[in-house]
DNA sequence: ACTGGGTTTATGGAAAACCGTAATATTTAG
DNA sequence: CTAAATATTACGGTTTTCCATAAACCCAGT
């Protein structure tokens, strides 16, 4: 297992539980950091020393304060670390799961990205072992951002789409909801096609398997 | 926030981060016992010194080994000191979410029930929370079986037919695998009235609602 | 064997979803 | 401003689901 482990987050109580995660994964020498830039220096000081890191764990957003931050972003300490050491497995920990969030780490060659909060810790857990093997890890919920070869843009008016029709209402009853509401599109027509291509993006057969999906996937 | 809080579960290394949870729910006498009959006297002799436990936190599932116990599962330690403290908090924590395990639990008075696993921790910490709150929580995979009215006996044949229709099936396709793997009933018409008992049971509009509902409380 | 009660299956009509195509708006580019 | 591209809406035909009713089957108990 690994063995040199550092963790990024500037949460202080650092989330719950995973330092017990890392403990139950014989983890022994765990380093904690909670600045961006810290993380970039102490690891470039590991790998100086000829005792560089196995493991980085990060969240993506860090709270700016008082301190000047060159880096100021998960993302961006990830692209830089990525960029100098290709080979560092780096896991991304974070609750933000938005896809525009998402979308920039899809081709850094990121080992493994968790969200938390859902299952977080065993996802964790689950993700640091498949890594260790030299496998990667995605959470279901952001799964599709990083797997799917289709650059899936499913925005917010998909979202309302699904949610209203997992809710069990027909695609009429929807049409008449998003005309009174003023969504657009808002014809039948509209929401069959729509439906259409979220079926396609998500390669559903039909409806129902689209709903089943995007439950499995956290969309809805 | 409660101050004694008792946790029994055999597995010796107790589950990933539940010590960091009563941590940050500020805990502070935590005690742990791998036996259900070690829980049992170590409560009863807590009554006894006048310094009872508020709170008592039990997997249901023990594995049997090489010590003679009369109580030899999370059930019966919960029935017997339910019997005797009623007032007593328990919430059970369990990686078991079969409605049959669950169900001889569903009039005992349990505070809470939570599913290891899926959200576990975050959904312990939120049981506690409302525990103390003098409410009760059920985890969505096993919330039925506790809060619903009907007595929703839903049996392998409607889990196995579930799963079918959110694969993406249509009822005519199940009921071509059904004839040709000797399920019964296999009829398009038995499907459709099978379908139909689902839908008034979990109270859903159409196949769509009932799959979404059925994802959300984890039958499927 | 007969009967009655349940379950499984069959049937038919209405509603909704499905799917392709075409018409109409709306936006974009030159 | 006009033409092209794109988005939205409309429409028709087919399939599937939905819903009610009825027939066939299975299985005790008399």
């Amino acid at each position: 297992m690994f063995k040199k482990v550092l963790i990024a987050d500037d949460l202080g109580s650092i989330n719950q539980g995973v330092s017990s995660i890392l403990k139950d994964l014989k983890i022994k020498n765990i380093y904690k950091v909670q600045y961006c830039d810290d993380a970039y220096l102490k690891i470039k000081k590991a790998v100086f020393d000829k005792e560089p890191f196995d493991l980085v764990i990060t969240d993506l957003s860090f709270q700016a304060d008082y301190r000047e931050q060159t880096l100021n972003s998960g993302n961006a300490l990830i692209k830089v670390l990525k960029d100098e050491y290709p080979d560092l497995n780096i896991i991304a920990y974070s609750v933000d799961d938005r896809i525009e969030m998402i979308r920039g780490l899809n081709d850094v060659g990121l080992s493994a990205f968790v969200c938390k909060g859902r299952n977080g810790l065993i996802e964790l857990s689950k993700a640091i072992k498949n890594v260790y093997e030299g496998k990667r890890y995605f959470s279901p919920k952001v799964a599709s951002a990083f797997n799917d070869k289709s650059n899936l843009e499913i925005d917010a008016y998909d979202i309302k789409l699904l949610q209203n029709v997992s809710k069990g209402l027909s695609q009429d009853e929807i049409s008449a909801i998003f005309k009174s509401s003023g969504v657009s599109p808002s014809s039948l027509s509209s929401i069959e096609k729509r439906l259409n291509k979220l079926k396609i993006q998500l390669n559903s057969k039909n409806t129902i398997h689209l709903i089943a999906t995007s439950k499995d996937l956290g969309l809805i």
